[in-house]
RNA sequence: GGGCGCAUAGCUCAGCGGAAGAGCACUUGCCUUACAAGCAAGGGGUCGCAGGUUCGAACCCUGCUGCGCCCACCA
């Protein structure tokens, strides 16, 4: 029965039935009587870390198994979406370093730009009262880092309550000297390549963080603002247009229609004045006005919106730049010095004194995009930026997808990936930051423009440095190859490289993934960064709504770990956790599971107060018990079950299969019925499989609860850690079908007499005098005294006398159980039960002969499932017959 | 404007062509010598609506309704 796995563990004490001086398995005393978590999983982590079992070893003949941590922000702490990714990359580490593989877990930090940039400026503000222009760029980058060694980070004790068994020897910072290096290696490499190269387009730039922003940094929301109509000329040619941004009509450079617009044809061509600066702008043809919008015309203002700009570049209009970085008006005029905000109501005013409103739509709902970091409403801006010519990387990281390298789950997501990188527009990579990796890009005294790799020496006098950071995701997109050592071909990168499985939420597919397969398969010569994609879903309220901190609903998973236990919190997040689904989360979940952990705990420590032991070998197959057997073989297809839903990422189910076996089969049953055979004197073959299987469920239930399961299982085993212990393996042995049909029986013997007792208002705890027939054709003979104790009966004496009868229907055969209830037994009680058994029995008849009379289902149906239905009919009809003798059998009311 | 997904027990979710399931909540009885963070027994669902395919539909198809999410350059 013992697997190979198994006999890792137990192999110490094979050859000794007596216990010897080495490694003395823990005696169930020792046990504190309730699990507390809080005093012990501090200790257990040091003493792994301390162990070296999380470092992982570039010189093993093991095979590899890799997982980068994505890395959070250094500004960051631990949420319950980081605790839900560690969670389940934790436990898929832990299951292959148990397999044999040379796990490793590479953890790290983000140093997110913008956000630490605002998280230092504003405590600058706040205590010294500081800008960052104050420091100038180095004294400020300066103190970014003593705010990272300071403060950032907190989120790597964070990882450490939790359990994540990352290897801290492998620690990375996206802005450490390595990285620094695959950075500025890369940049170079693809500016060499012409796949960066330097533009002027409308970007979308933030007048608070005074940066530009790519398109994912950028968030949509639905907000209240206003159309406004206005008419440009005056007259037969005068025309309407219409506007959310009134202000940038000190910018337009022309008026577009649609070339096929009948009502305009006449005016294209001419020119006609721009209200309030006097300035004569033309009217232009163009295919992407909407004739059906509005009235058809649209103004062009080419330097302060992405459409607009294209237009212009078609029609070469010129760019007219109205505000500056902050958003505030520089156009000459009245207008000069105010605020886009307060710009906008005064153009309105003002043109509404000429009479050229022709129509007001307040409030007018529509698309505004805002800074992801601050919320500010983003502002087109014409600007010099860098970029990532995306297409032939994206190209790439599709076929990646494709022909299969890497493998998405769940594959639904699939198409949400395609969309995005078969259409993905060039990336602006530059940041007007100072916290960041600086553009390794120098300008000559005349003009010359050139890229430098690490190793190249610095330009002399008269050149100066690109003064602007790269975005973080570019260096994020690299953390893959990076954190291994790229570009050196070093020993971890040969190992380790391509990792195994990249874990993360779907929410940052397009920020992060696709980032990471783009840079990976260009730096690697198309060697893929990950083998398999698992997306996991958001962790959201009890109610399913998102967490936010203005909605105050978001939940603290250090309060949980505080109030429940790491393992607790861990167990609700898995067994939540269904591919590409999110879950909602209530304080009631975890308590379950911190119950489930108690379970464990309780179970292992009676196991061991009788005795369970792996010192004791498992008796050969043919000297076990019915009970013995089925448990074992139960285990056989826990283990099997949980290894194909690992394999599947589905760690809900695999999370369920473990919670059932333990909880309903191994607690409910087994151990009741372990009792009943050390009370007959089976007690060291008892002990042998209590031991075994304790040992093979923890062992399985590691990677998932890793403390509690560490203290129990170095309690019955002795062992070092039930970390480096093996994973099971299925034992090869085929199950015994009729052990499991004898102990179902027995299952369902004993809770049709607990049901009789409940209805009959019996105590649990009072014993019954009872008889039993029928139990040897029923095969269950031997399970007398099992039946007897689990359903506290007594063997009858001397003056027996049944008041009462109950008939268990089994596969084949009957038991009938005559009860001496000493006294009139409650006879609506019984009668209310037999007529509701009754029901059930005639429901389930009449079900199958509506099958059976339909000649349709006869002839067309698969035979065996015509069979089935047969059989149930047959069992119905026993049923039956045997309630109605029951029925008859009652006194009369 | 496109695309995707979801509607199953009071709540959160599995099931996705052959007898409606789990956890929590609920009812009843129990401190029965591992566990009251527990034990035992029990109640509860015309599987969103309307059609269709099939011997058979929660499951497949069509339409509808109601939610949710993603993408997009709707002035």
């Amino acid at each position: 029965m013992t697997g190979n796995a198994g006999e890792v563990a137990v192999a110490k004490f094979v050859n000794s039935s007596v216990v010897t001086d080495t490694a003395i398995p823990t005696p169930a005393s020792e046990l504190p009587a309730a699990w507390q978590p809080e005093q012990v999983e501090g200790r257990l982590y040091r003493r792994w870390v301390d162990a070296g079992y999380f470092t992982a070893d570039v010189t093993s003949d093991k095979p590899p198994f890799t997982i980068v941590l994505p890395p959070p922000n250094v500004t960051g702490s631990l949420h319950m979406g980081h605790a839900l990714d560690h969670t389940l990359m934790d436990a898929m580490i832990r299951r292959r370093r148990m397999q044999g593989y040379e796990a490793l877990w590479l953890p790290g930090m983000d140093h997110a730009g913008i956000a630490t940039q605002n998280v230092v400026e504003r405590m600058l503000a706040e205590k010294e009262g500081l800008s960052r222009h104050d420091l100038g760029r180095e004294g400020f980058v300066e103190r970014v880092w003593e705010w990272k060694e300071d403060y950032g980070g907190r989120i790597l004790d964070q990882m450490k309550r939790l359990g994540d068994s990352v290897d801290w020897s492998r620690e990375r910072f996206t802005m450490d000297d390595g990285l620094s290096r695959a950075v500025q290696t890369v940049f170079k490499r693809m500016f060499d390549d012409g796949l960066i190269y330097r533009a002027e387009r409308i970007i979308n730039w933030c007048p608070r963080c005074l940066t530009a922003l790519s398109d994912i940094e950028v968030d949509h929301s639905e907000d209240d603002g206003e159309l406004v109509s206005i008419r440009y000329g005056d007259g037969e040619n005068s025309i309407v247009v219409a506007t959310t941004r009134a202000e940038t009509m000190l910018g337009d450079t022309a008026v577009a229609v649609h070339p096929d617009d009948e009502r305009y044809r006449h005016l294209v061509g001419t020119e006609i004045e721009l209200p309030l600066t006097g300035r004569r702008i033309p009217i232009v043809a163009d295919a992407h006005v909407d004739p059906e919008f509005g009235t058809g015309a649209v103004k062009v203002t080419p330097a302060h919106d992405p459409n607009d700009f294209e237009i212009g570049q078609r029609h070469g209009l010129p760019n007219i730049t109205i505000m500056n970085e902050r958003a505030v008006i520089t156009a000459k005029g009245p207008f000069e010095g105010l605020d886009r905000f307060e710009a906008r109501p005064a153009v309105v005013a003002a043109l509404r004194e000429q009479g050229r409103i022709v129509k007001e739509i307040r409030p007018y709902k529509h698309s505004v995009g805002h800074c992801s970091r601050c919320d500010t409403v983003v502002e087109p801006r014409l600007s010099l930026q860098w970029w990532v010519k995306v297409e032939p990387l994206a190209k790439a990281a599709g076929d990646a997808v494709r022909d299969g390298r890497t493998k998405i789950h769940p594959p639904e997501l699939e198409k949400r990936y395609f969309d995005w990188v078969d259409n993905m527009h060039d990336w602006t990579i530059s940041r007007q930051l100072w916290w960041g990796h600086r553009i390794p890009v120098w300008y000559g005294p005349d003009g010359e423009v050139v890229c430098l790799g690490p190793d190249d020496p610095e330009p002399g006098e008269g050149w100066t440095r690109d003064p602007d950071v790269l975005d973080t995701w570019f260096s994020s997109g690299l953390w893959p190859i990076s954190t291994l050592g790229w570009p050196e071909r070093t020993a971890d990168l040969a190992k380790f490289y391509p990792t195994s499985v990249l874990c993360t939420g779907y929410d940052i597919l397009f920020f992060w993934v696709a980032r990471m397969m783009m840079f990976g398969l260009y730096a690697m010569d198309g060697v893929q960064p990950f083998d398999d994609l698992y997306l996991h879903g958001l962790v959201r309220d009890a109610s399913g709504k998102k967490m936010s901190k203005s909605k105050g609903n978001v939940i603290d998973p250090l309060e949980w770990m505080e109030r429940y236990g790491a393992d607790a919190l861990r167990f609700t997040l898995a067994r939540g956790a269904n591919p590409g689904s999110d879950q909602a989360l209530a304080e009631e979940w975890a308590q379950g599971a911190r119950n489930f952990c108690t379970k464990l705990w309780n179970a292992t420590r009676f196991a061991l107060s009788n005795g369970a032991s792996t010192a004791i070998p498992v008796p050969s197959r043919e000297s076990l018990t019915d009970a013995d057997k089925w448990i074992l073989d139960r285990l056989d297809q826990t283990v099997s079950e949980v290894d194909a839903l690992f394999e599947d990422f589905q760690f809900a189910k695999l999370s369920d299969a473990l919670y059932h076996f333990t909880w309903d089969e191994f607690c409910d049953w087994y151990l009741e019925l372990a009792k009943v055979q050390i009370a007959e004197g089976r007690v060291t073959e008892t002990q042998a499989v209590l031991g075994h299987v304790l040992d093979v469920l923890l062992r399985l239930l590691h990677p998932l609860i890793p403390f509690v399961t560490e203290e129990l299982w170095t309690a019955v085993t002795g062992g070092e850690s039930v970390m480096i212990a093996a994973w099971p393996a299925v034992s090869g042995a085929s199950a015994d079908a009729g052990a499991a049909q004898r102990i179902e029986g027995l299952q369902k013997l004993v809770t049709e007499i607990r049901r009789f007792r409940s209805e009959q208002g019996l105590k649990p705890g009072q014993k019954v005098s009872a008889r039993l027939s029928g139990m040897d054709t029923a095969g269950l003979a031997a399970h007398q005294g099992a039946v007897a104790t689990l359903a506290r009966l007594t063997s009858p004496q001397d003056g027996f006398a049944a008041s009462a009868a109950l008939e268990v229907s089994l596969p084949g055969s009957a038991v009938i159980v005559e009860l001496d209830l000493s006294g009139a037994i409650d006879i609506e009680a019984e009668r209310k039960r037999l007529t509701k058994d009754l029901a059930d029995a005639q429901k389930e008849l009449a079900q199958c002969e509506a099958k059976l009379n339909n000649p349709k289902f006869t002839e067309k149906a698969p035979a065996d499932v015509v069979d089935k239905i047969k059989v149930r009919r047959e069992v119905a009809l026993a049923d039956i017959d045997r309630i109605n003798t029951r029925i008859a059998a009652l006194p009369a009311a």
